[in-house]
DNA sequence: CATGAATGAGTTTTCATTCAT
DNA sequence: AATGAATGAAAACTCATTCAT
């Protein structure tokens, strides 16, 4: 007769609200967003369909609540990257960079799906648009701070490059050679 | 009294395709494939939704057809490209490539789009890929005619950034520099 | 600048018509009236959809015309039939509705899909009820003439085995020994 | 509160399916596969049109559910019509096949209907195929067992006459003396 | 007489969402 | 908290029919 304690049911909530939120992911993901049915999510994240409405309002509110939960941690690496010294700043970048290019493709893929869908999912690209010039900012103020000759136009550069950069390596996977360019940019601008 | 001539009626057929596959595009490009109904084509190209499938199969069909145009031209642009001097068809290959992506934003947020979704569009990932691997290939081979140093790495790097540039323009749009980056690189590339 | 004669068009008008009636019988024989389009009658029929219409106001109408063309052939071949010899008379029936049966299956297969949509083709419905009936009577009057036992029972056992001959011919095609039942049927009624 | 068990889901779920085989063969049987819409028969089974595809994938799987449904049942009434005396067995096809006849002409329509259109329901046509041949089989044996006179042939002949009686039946129902010819059959077979 | 592009009403099918339990 | 049956609005697609030429 013991009721759960309220952390038990805290605990339950999280656990399902996750399951939830990696099938969703996975699929979005790989099949993209309009294509992935609440159907196959339940499905995959082996809950039932009416249980997602209990943690989510709509399908939508779960894409939302995927993509904040992107930007809080966007905002943790940001913290962790942070250095006394420019020069380690920028080689955490370029190290967290790659290392979430390797470990989250289909987060990726799906950004930067949405990103491109302009009318359709206007607060996903108005992230990423503020998320690059944060982005370039960070990285212009940090290669003047190192004097790095032309600091404007490279950290331009710079920030275009690393969106292309995880685009051919979503699209090329094991053809593209990721460490290699990994380290030529450490390279050229941390040493 | 006489049927149309064979003549006329291909015409006819011309017109009509063009603009469903216009505005089609718009949409597509705009709101995503999925989230496009063949009713706003129709309404949107101003013809009936039965006449669409006089000319595509299905829906997956109209985008198909797309496509295909898409490489054509594609050909065509290599081909124009192409010149003695191999410094001259690097220039071209900028400006050209540069020229394209000012007038054909709905076109590449579509193909970025479906490029990505791996699982929905396997045809376009493995054009997309396919067009990567043909391009890098064509720049390797154009910066070691030239002797530009470390041409393996630098062409690399060169693909990479076209695709970043694509992507930050289509996201940034007038607040990305496109003219200065394209003067930027045919003065390091091309002179 | 002569005109056609009148004659002339009057026979382009019926091979015309007989084309678009072949490649209809041909298709609703086998795919059945509701499946088969009006844009595969004119392309089986080599003419054009708009032709059709030309010559029967629906396809309904079209129906209607392949009905009432099988009625008057009917009602010749019942005319051949009949002989002074009751005797003669019933072989008759019994030999032209075996060559019938082998030489238009389409046409039957038609006609008994129609007739058991009680609901949707009413006239097809009456019509093969009112020919059961026309059918029987003949057989009984016949049967009686020639003083056959029990000719009321055995006139009804045979317009209804002719059905079922019918039927087990059309889906048991060579593996039905035609030949054989109207060899027997013949021997037992008319010797 | 607690999400209901799974033999109520179980139970649910059933007679939903029912409800639904029922007006898809209340609609078949009159006005036909093809003329017969799934908005029709949600109306006449009382659900939405959704809920039809939770239960059948398509219109042709429908159909299909239909028909296996059948089969079961001819394989559960062959069983019963077996008996240790060939005459009584002889005796209990004709009563069931009767039986049937009274009963059944919704689906009998249907079948025979579906059968005749070789091109569209291969499996219909290829099941119907079969159960002849099994039929006639059958009759055959049992004819010899009984010592019948033209066994061979007598079979064949009754195989047949029941078809037509079938379809003589679904077309002049009252008119058509069932009763009658069930005495005269099992009067000349069984005694 | 003849064509086939074009229409639009109707069809099958999908799927986010609700709700009784 | 959890289930999955049920809904309905909207999607893709079909096809008899019309019509300008």
């Amino acid at each position: 007769m013991s009721p759960r304690s309220n952390k038990q049911f805290q605990e339950i909530r999280e656990a399902s609200k996750q399951k939830i939120l990696d099938a969703a992911l996975e699929l979005f993901g790989t099949t993209g967003y309009e294509a992935s049915s609440m159907a196959q999510i339940a499905k995959k994240s082996g809950v039932s369909k009416g249980l997602i409405y209990n943690y989510f309002d709509s399908k939508e509110e779960l894409l939302k609540g995927m993509i904040e939960n992107l930007t809080s941690i966007g905002e943790n690496m940001l913290e962790e990257m942070m250095s006394e010294d420019p020069k380690k700043t920028l080689e955490n970048i370029f190290r967290m960079t790659f290392k979430w290019l390797r470990k989250n493709d289909k987060m990726n893929r799906l950004i930067f799906s949405l990103t491109l869908q302009v009318d359709r999912f206007e607060f996903v690209h108005n992230l990423a648009n503020a998320k690059m010039q944060e982005y370039l900012g960070l990285l212009e103020s940090l290669l003047e701070q190192i004097n790095f000759p032309n600091h404007h136009t490279e950290a331009r550069i710079l920030a275009t490059l690393f969106d292309g950069i995880s685009i051919h390596y979503l699209v090329l996977k094991e053809d593209y050679p990721l460490d290699e360019i990994e380290k030529m940019l450490i390279k050229k601008y941390c040493s």
